[in-house]
DNA sequence: TGCGGTGAATTTTTT
DNA sequence: ATTCACCGCA
């Protein structure tokens, strides 16, 4: 049997025969336009590569180029080329590229993907080899969760001193590190480990049961089976001829191990990284790893790519100042053939309100075109975050003053409750052993099926060794439960049987999707609800049904969903965008606003706390990231009291505010009465008070802002330009965020409404709606 | 089952 | 401040 054999290659491997030669001589048109060191990541193809790609220097263009050459030298054909990454959006983003420089010259497609993705397709070849059956499930961190709750409450833990949460964050540690139960080492994690590691034992076997894989499952049970299986692992590496790896600073233990396993034949691997911006080490990346490769590959080129075109040179020095204070770095020099341009600035402000007010200010005085700079597009600005709670004070003043915004990052669609639940019964339609799925809705709308009933159902299903789902159906048979209990549950397998059947008679899938939201009574289970969210859940689930219409059938859509948990952003307004400092690696802006540089919040105190210098080490990274992503302007700030958890904190400013070096820093004095206390750690300003600055209203900064408070304040918002509806006073609206309320004052575009889940606010009138059209 | 009161926790996030 | 889980009561 060659069931390791790899589905789509067999047609191709018969319909097109490669010739070196005539590939060769195709013109490579993705090589134009490439520096020297772009070139040489994509032209050295044999051996291993260590492309190592500062912030902004054209690591993708460098990754997609070098697929096209492979290609286009006939070196693989397209299915023998590997390229993981981390992200969806990433995979995504590179098989455009790579179709565009190739533009339909070559047929076929590499294994282009996430680890987990890639890791799905391979397992579900193997997966009797480590119990399983091909259709296993797929469970998120939800599911993980709930799963543990259950173990935990069986084996009658003390969930206080075992919190659900923690063991499945060690478990999940433990497959990162691709340690099975047996392979924990004596002595780890302290005192969870005995009991720890039995419950792992536990955890797996039930996951098995379920026929299910959890996240980390994917890679450790590919490593595992590359381990034992050595001829299956020898098939994938004569396979796999090329391999590509993004973002490697990233991976984990058992990614490396997966990629070194694969490689260890040919060593045609390719990594691409930067040690600087390794920010997830809380989550089991190992910067330990990129900084290794040299060793794990003996003979491996390394390539720097320092052309940075991104950041003018204040930028991109002040971010070298900073990364400079972090020991054990591979090193790069980023340099730019960009004009100066501004310096970084950096200002202190009273209070959080404060800052956020002067950012809105700021970005006003863009949005406009200020000191003679060319205006700047609100899509062009954004304000990073070390902590998402940060985020609040710049929506409520954003939302006063009507600066349109875009939250990017926080809660995803598919992690909704009511979007789990939905498909909860879509898995449950499609497979009807998937017991994760039944209990979840099976007393979903309430159906007067408590927790007694609940556990008779699983008693039973343990009992015959059988699916909840079948379980239920003992019991009804069995009449376990008092008769009220039975009918409902008789009506809910009913319900399922009767959609199930539809689904195999070839019903449209969409359609019965619809039927099973209104017959099972969820859809209205949100429609009778008066809470300020359930409109908006009653949308979502409006919004799933229409997310089917790209797949061609349910268990499609469920596979894909089940990995790829992201909600498309699909509004083309301008709006300025906030979201956190890991949220914006990857991404860059003309303008961008870094907030929050306080000692305790950013470094946070907690990282500290917990990983000592190491912590250190990736706060500062974080910090790098967050300069580099801008490309002109970089505005610093730090406040002297921030409102935390309800408590007012004395902050001081940001050890790496210290750490800025002088020279491409503009210290700007804040302004109001309080200006110019604030930095006393931070040297420039020192330096400033020193050079017998002492008023600080003379500095260039105040002049500077003097003279914009002359003006006119701006009011140009593009929200306001739409048909906003007139209000009367007494109204009632509703309101994105704060739900429903009634007008209490007018004051032209400006409404004063009291909220009733909060206080009185003043909102910009594009906010808010009559409250019962409410637009989605 | 469902409500309101109480107490505790509270970075960062992908798959 | 706010959320969230849990508990006790109707």
């Amino acid at each position: 049997m060659n069931d390791w054999e790899l589905g789509e290659s067999e047609a191709f491997e018969a319909a097109v025969p490669l010739s070196q030669q005539a590939m060769a001589a195709r013109p490579k048109a993705y090589l134009q336009g490439l520096n020297p060191a772009q070139k040489q990541a994509v032209e050295t193809l044999d051996g291993p590569v260590l492309m190592l790609a500062g912030a902004g220097t054209g690591k993708t263009k460098a990754l997609t180029a070098r697929i096209a050459h492979l290609l286009q030298c006939g070196r693989a054909r397209p299915n023998e080329i590997l390229a993981v990454t981390f992200t969806n959006k990433a995979a995504r983003e590179m098989k455009e590229r790579v179709a565009k420089n190739l533009g339909g010259t070559v047929e076929g497609v590499p294994w282009l993907g996430t680890f987990h993705s890639i890791c799905v397709k391979l397992l579900r070849r193997h997966a009797e080899l480590v119990g399983l059956k091909n259709s296993f499930t797929i469970l998120d961190t939800d599911d993980q969760l709930r799963l543990m709750k259950q173990l935990i409450q069986a084996e009658k833990i003390d969930e206080k001193r075992y919190p659900p949460r923690l063991l499945a964050g060690i478990i999940d540690g433990w497959k990162n590190r691709a340690l099975t139960p047996s392979k924990v080492p004596a002595g780890e994690a302290g005192k969870y480990n005995r009991r720890g590691v039995e419950l792992y034992e536990q955890y797996q076997a039930r996951l098995t049961t379920l026929n299910a894989v959890d996240f980390g499952d994917l890679l450790l049970h590919m490593v595992q089976i590359f381990q034992a299986y050595p001829d299956i692992l020898a098939q994938y590496q004569r396979w796999f001829k090329y391999i590509l790896v993004d973002e490697y600073q990233d991976t984990n233990i058992a990614q490396y191990l997966w990629l070194r396993l694969l490689a260890s034949g040919h060593k045609n691997i390719c990594c691409v990284g930067d040690d600087d911006q390794s920010i997830y080490g809380w989550r089991g990346a190992e910067v330990g790893n990129i900084l290794r490769f040299e060793k794990d590959f003996p003979g491996a080129h390394v390539v720097r790519l320092e052309q940075n075109y991104r950041s003018t040179p204040h930028i991109l020095g002040a971010a070298a100042g900073l990364i400079d204070h972090n020991g054990g770095r591979l090193g790069k020099t980023l340099w730019t053939a960009e004009k100066e341009g501004e310096k970084l600035r950096l200002i202190g402000h009273w209070d959080g309100e404060e800052e956020a007010r002067w950012v809105g200010e700021e970005i006003e005085a863009y949005q406009r075109g200020t000191r003679g700079l060319e205006p700047v597009s609100p899509n062009d600005m954004a304000i990073l975050v070390r902590a998402s709670h940060q985020m609040r004070a710049f929506e409520d003043r954003f939302m006063s003053i009507g600066i349109p915004y875009r939250v990017i990052g926080g809660p995803r669609f598919y992690e909704r409750m009511e979007i789990r639940d939905a498909m909860a019964y879509f898995r449950v339609v499609v497979s009807p052993d998937d017991g994760m799925a039944f209990d979840r809705i099976v007393n979903t709308p309430k159906r007067g099926l408590g927790d007694k009933a609940l556990q008779t159902v699983a008693k039973m299903a343990r009992e015959n060794g059988v699916s909840p789902f079948e379980g239920a159906r003992l019991v009804v048979a069995e009449k376990a439960l008092p008769a009220r209990a039975c009918n409902s549950l008789d009506g809910v397998l009913q319900s399922f049987d009767r959609w199930r059947a539809a689904l195999h008679n070839g019903a449209d899938f969409i359609r019965l999707a619809e039927t099973i939201l209104d017959e099972s009574g969820y859809m209205d289970r949100w429609k009778n609800d008066k809470s300020i969210e359930a409109e908006g859940r009653v949308e979502n689930l409006k919004e799933l049904i229409k997310a089917l219409d790209s797949f061609e059938n349910l268990q499609g859509f469920l596979e894909h969903v089940s990995l790829v948990m992201e909600n498309a952003q699909t509004d083309s307004e301008e709006k300025v965008s906030i979201m956190t400092l890991h949220a914006a690696k990857g991404l860059e802006f003309p303008c961008v606003f870094l907030p929050g540089w306080e000692d305790g919040l950013f470094p946070s105190q907690r990282s500290m706390d917990e990983s000592g210098i190491k912590g250190e080490e990736e706060e500062r990274r974080l910090a790098y990231v967050g300069i580099t992503r801008a490309e002109k302007y970089c505005t610093i700030s730090f406040v002297a009291n921030r409102l935390l958890h309800g408590r007012w904190q004395n902050a001081l400013p940001s050890r790496f505010i210290d750490e800025l070096p002088q020279a491409h820093v503009e210290v700007l004095t804040p302004p109001g009465l309080y200006g110019g206390n604030f930095g006393a750690a931070a040297p420039e300003i020192r330096l400033e008070t020193r050079a017998g600055q002492t008023d600080t209203y003379s500095s260039p900064g105040w002049q500077r802002l003097k003279r914009q408070a002359g003006r006119p304040a701006p009011r140009p918002h593009q929200i306001i330009e739409d048909a906003v509806p007139v209000f009367d006073l007494g109204e009632r609206v509703f309101h994105q965020k704060f739900g429903y309320g009634a007008i209490v004052s007018i004051d032209g575009d400006k409404l004063g409404v009291s909220f009733e889940k909060s206080d009185t606010k003043n909102v910009m009138a594009g906010y808010v709606t009559r409250a019962g059209d409410v637009p989605f």
